[in-house]
DNA sequence: TTGTAAGCGTTATCAC
DNA sequence: GTGATAACGCTTACAA
């Protein structure tokens, strides 16, 4: 008989009741308090009792007295992005191993001050930011809170991060590497920390490489497929590149997209370099070339050090060793082809024609 | 000066102290409670002193005392489908917009029952249930719990849905006004309603333009990318189709993919039509003809339906009406071309080479 | 109009 | 070992 009550949850009172114990014994014995001294008998007759009844701890009301709530907060920009929902799922599975609940949530119908508002009203006893310039919030929205910032490196906060810097340099190094000398790039103005390294990787190692790059090329777009599509529509205009690196796949995919409808050819003509290698990078056809981050890695790490914190542990604020990226070769990268309409080197190897641009 | 204090949040008693009145006055005027009688001036000087310190009611404490945690949870078989996230969105944004909050968990590493189990230790107030098959649910994981269903019919719970059957029509009408006799099905083998449905109005429609299909082009496989593409391999492995229909866009997506690696051209020899409307079922090339289902609304509906509920509304359990669905025609699907390798037809209209197509 | 007091379901500190 | 008892922060009669 799993129940008999009319519909109230069953209680630690109503267990005690039936077990002929007192209430608090019955939350000593189910509490799994390691050191809590009950008599063998006793202890096997509440348990049973409890499973008769269907008894299931009111976790809020755990939560009051020990001043936890067993639940963390998520706050990334967009959650429609793959890339994000996978850290926030990432996030997700070392948290609920380890009791907690996950409330996630993204900012794009909502500042992150506000959400975080809702959070800490909901006492969620930390918070992983990610993707949402954790710098740049107003500074008491994230005051007495345990916080671990996701690909962002702060000296007021623990956090973990990929390479980002990485990644944009394996994405210049593999267009040079393979001949491209007129490169473009595409990605959001931001102060979004792992936005700016991935540019940044990627203009250093093109300036090692002695390539540089005029500001037509150089787009500035949301970070979805529609400023994708836009970014490269606008390259598509003017003088053209023979290769274009975008910050992250989404914006890849839809510039994919508008080169593919403006029937230019991938790669043949173009090569297209995206950053996250999400799913669906390896749907689309020609399958996207991509620098591969780990982003469930990132979310379950960040978990990891938040509960670490949760349990007193004292955790520096200093990013831990930034996680490998790596380059994914896949079928939107290709050899430049002379495509008639003049090469554009800058110095480095061969490629003569046309003058060198400033950086 | 936003706080003081070492740390510890501040209370009603706080505020009730500083602003010299009781307790039960703070929360009094700060729980908006309607019916609250509380002189102007008390009134404001509480306002005050409450947002001087920073204070924030918690809300775990309001649930414990109400009975209700203000808490929804939403259970999908999959997150990373962007129709469930959208389903998830949309009642997140209803209910954040109401005080709620939503936990969403999805059953790939775990079991519907298992999570629930979580959400109702959470204390939520209800749960939305969306390509589960809450019908084959343990019976008592659900017991004593509000529930709203999505894409299934319950007469044990409120519901809302979209016209699935019409999707499958919709479909085959599409196919079979192209002029296509040759047609197969790739979905899952599931006892989820929704891909029932579109199944069964498929095939319905089918059958009623005079068409009938073979065993090996109806392909069982699960609904994801990856399923999609094995579906399609075992496709092209044998007597060809001229067009397939694919129970959701993954699966449509997978499938195009498989055929396009084939050499198989879209749609000139291959016709195929997927189901959602996902955002990446636009950005793909070509472009995937789809059905739209408004996922957002659903979720939308399914939250306030819930809402009503917990606001003490008697909800039938019959679902409402369904949501329209409609055709959203793109670029992989054509009529179908004098292939050579001979026609199959069952009967029907006539539809030689490329007549004329409707709108 | 405002304060007192009794919980909500748990945990945790004591005496017994 | 076990049972009172006091919180946790809040809401809500009911009394003043």
């Amino acid at each position: 008989m799993p129940k008999s009550d009319p519909t109230r949850p069953v209680t630690t009172h109503d267990v005690a009741r039936r077990a002929g114990v007192s209430q608090a014994t019955v939350s000593l014995v189910l509490s799994g308090n390691p050191r809590a001294r009950v008599a063998a008998a006793t202890r096997e007759r509440v348990m049973e009792v409890a499973e008769e009844l269907g008894y299931r701890p009111n976790i809020l009301a755990r939560g009051l007295v020990r001043g936890r709530s067993y639940a963390l907060g998520v706050v990334v920009p967009d959650l429609t992005n793959p890339f994000f929902l996978d850290v926030v799922t990432g996030a997700q599975r070392v948290a609920s191993e380890a009791g907690y609940a996950v409330l996630p949530g993204d900012t794009r119908e909502s500042t992150p001050a506000r959400h975080l508002e809702a959070l800490r009203a909901r006492q969620v006893d930390g918070v992983i930011i990610d993707g949402v310039g954790a710098a740049t919030l107003p500074h008491d929205s994230l005051s007495d809170l345990k916080v671990v910032v996701v690909d962002e490196p702060s000296e007021r906060w623990p956090g973990v991060a990929s390479d980002a810097l990485a990644a944009g340099r394996l994405a210049a190094e593999h267009l040079l590497g393979l001949g491209h000398r007129r490169v473009a790039f595409i990605g959001p103005a931001t102060d979004v920390h792992s936005f700016r390294m991935r540019e940044r990787g990627f203009f250093q190692a093109l300036r090692d490489g002695g390539v540089g790059l005029p500001h037509e090329w150089l787009r500035r777009v949301p970070p979805s497929v529609g400023g994708g599509q836009r970014g490269m529509k606008a390259l598509l205009a003017g003088e053209r590149p023979t290769a274009v690196f975008c910050a992250n796949d989404l914006i890849a995919m839809g510039a994919l997209k508008a080169a593919l409808t403006a029937g230019v050819n991938v790669p043949r003509e173009l090569s297209i370099v995206g950053c996250d290698d999400v799913e669906m990078a390896s749907v689309v056809t020609p399958e996207l070339t991509t620098i591969a981050v780990p982003a469930r890695e990132l979310g379950a790490r960040a978990a990891r050090l938040l509960l670490r914190q949760l349990a007193g542990e004292e955790v520096p604020a200093r990013p831990g060793k930034l996680l490998p990226v790596r380059l994914v070769r896949r079928a939107t990268t290709a050899e430049p082809q002379g495509t008639g309409d003049g090469e554009q080197g800058t110095a480095g190897t061969d490629a003569p024609a046309s003058p060198p641009s400033g950086t």
